[in-house]
DNA sequence: CTGAAAGCGCTTACAG
DNA sequence: CTGAAAGCGCTTACAG
């Protein structure tokens, strides 16, 4: 059994009032006494019940994270940039994910009963109302990561990905005039998608240039379904001079590895890039040009957030967006 | 203000003792009565205070999870398997991570103060006694990741992977006779490395082969060490028939780029192999022949027996050996 | 089947 | 500077 405060007040002839009070706020008591009291902390390798703690102080020190899925490098590194930060800042942190079919509620759950945390930092990539709804409803200190729930009070960490691929558009543009561009993007009603795909057709217009019926193509993130359909397609495509723009690393590597499959040549005969900038981006031949995504600072940025919100729980709503960046690499050509 | 059983209880105009009944064991509580408080909770959106429960319980129902590391494709897995399973047996789950140059008393700071979880999954990769000697302090069931503290009761999940690093070695020696096999491991503290080596030499003295001096080297684990130190002697590797045996795949992949970048063919002029079957191996070019260990099942299963022995906490210290795998592919040529 | 009451281990006014 | 006491929101014997 782990010693209580009425351990230590007895073993150091005090009140626990005393005992509290040394844990807490330190400079009000009589530096004997509390030479007396730490003494006898250390004797019974006293630790304060969280529980007790949290029920006083509504507060557990936890922090919530909750991911659409805790799978790849991606959300990998989002949960190691918040994970550093939340140590640095002195809470602890819950992680779960949420998947596609989880109804709104158990986005809360997910973060646990009442109480439980002090605060949430919830992904969203999807469009789905249930989520939104559900969010809406829990009424705690909440940090959005690169999405926003209209209506709903919170933080916001995002990322500029209109910019980072408005550049890359351009930037392929630019360096193979007259190549065709087609994108293959999430599933149509992914966030990030939807800003990628905003982006191209902007810079298309730009330059004058519609995306045809065939140039635009939903496919859902996965390695294995982009060199499936590319599979298919890669042929065709080669046929005059294209570049496929993936909306994340992952497909990107699919429709290059389906392209080799099919002994063409990347970049020469066919072009590819993707999006994120993840390990997958330097280590498929030839390596990516995509668009970096900061993704631990990401992770950090919203912990930061949150508990500055916890400190000040008055204070204006924040957003900080993040910048993103194009990386040209070889699977492009024109450099 | 949330509101509390007391509210729920006025509202049904019973005790909060009857209510608390319907919440833990509805069974006993007529069945009108449980109505009418069902329904008073459903509509304050009651939810039990989980301090007030933690209290009188002594149990959070959250497990913590201690990794050495967040970073990568193979703790990422890890983490997904123990997620999944966490939230199936209806428990919450803390993440941390311990760094290298954490002392021991970070393993238990990492996973919170007293109580705050009711049991911990801990990973330990390295050999420090002060990790070793915090965990003995450490009061809390415990399941040990791929790896033993002798002297602390414990359950375990152990990966066989000397057999997985045997099977890997014979079959160097067989397809390619006449070989010679490097060694390149982690730290040569690191649990992992020390039984992927032992495997190796074990495996050379039943071929009557004897490691050279220069035969066997520890790096890092990653990728970029091992590019590193690969560029500066993979011409004198490939000047007679070499294998190299990673410990893991990411070092493997920068052995295999080193090679590519000194104009090598692998696997003809060099024959590269990894370990852990990450990810990576599938994307390097050539493919990296490994050795798949199962990290998303080793989270489950880590998770499945703290569960377990929270439920019944006399039950027989148990230990789980999962089975690693060749997996043939082509850095290693000879199929 | 239900209620009144004790108690879990803390924090914090309130007196002194 | 210190102690006695109330109270945080629950669970669970103990009576009835």
């Amino acid at each position: 059994m782990a010693a209580s405060i009425e351990d230590v007040a007895k073993r150091a002839n005090v009140s626990i009032s005393t005992v509290s009070r040394v844990l807490n706020r330190r400079n009000i008591v009589n530096s004997e006494t509390r030479k007396r009291v730490e003494e006898a902390i250390d004797a019974l390798g006293y630790r304060p019940n969280v529980f007790a703690r949290g029920l006083m102080l509504r507060k557990s020190n936890i922090l919530g994270l909750v991911l659409p899925d805790l799978h790849g490098e991606f959300y990998s590194e989002i949960i190691r940039g918040a994970n550093q930060k939340t140590r640095e800042l002195g809470y602890h942190m819950l992680v779960s994910s949420v998947t596609a079919d989880d109804d709104g509620h158990d986005v809360l759950s997910a973060v646990g009963t009442q109480g439980l945390v002090d605060g949430i930092v919830v992904m969203v990539t999807e469009m789905s109302s249930r989520i939104r709804t559900s969010l809406s409803q829990a009424d705690l200190p909440m940090v959005l990561l690169d999405g926003d729930v209209p209506g709903v009070k919170h933080d916001s960490v995002v990322i500029d990905q209109q910019r980072g691929a408005a550049e890359m558009v351009r930037h392929l543009l630019d360096s193979s005039p007259g190549n065709r561009v087609l994108f293959i993007g999430g599933h149509d009603t992914n966030l990030d998608t939807i800003d990628r795909l905003t982006a191209y057709r902007k810079v298309l217009a730009e330059h004058g240039l519609q995306p045809g019926r065939q140039d635009i193509v939903h496919l859902d993130y996965s390695y294995e379904t982009a060199f499936d359909y590319a599979s298919q397609h890669v042929l065709a495509w080669a046929e005059q001079p294209t570049t496929i723009f993936a909306a994340n690393d992952e497909m990107a590597a699919g429709v290059v590895d389906a392209a080799i499959a099919a002994t063409l040549s990347v970049p020469d005969e066919l072009k590819v890039v993707g999006f994120d900038d993840t390990r997958i981006a330097q280590l498929t031949r030839p390596r990516l040009t995509t668009v970096r995504v900061p993704k631990s600072e990401m992770g950090a940025a919203a912990v930061e957030l949150l508990c500055a919100r916890l400190k000040e729980p008055g204070r204006p709503s924040t957003r900080i967006t993040l910048q993103t960046e194009l990386v040209v690499r070889e699977s492009c050509g024109g450099r």
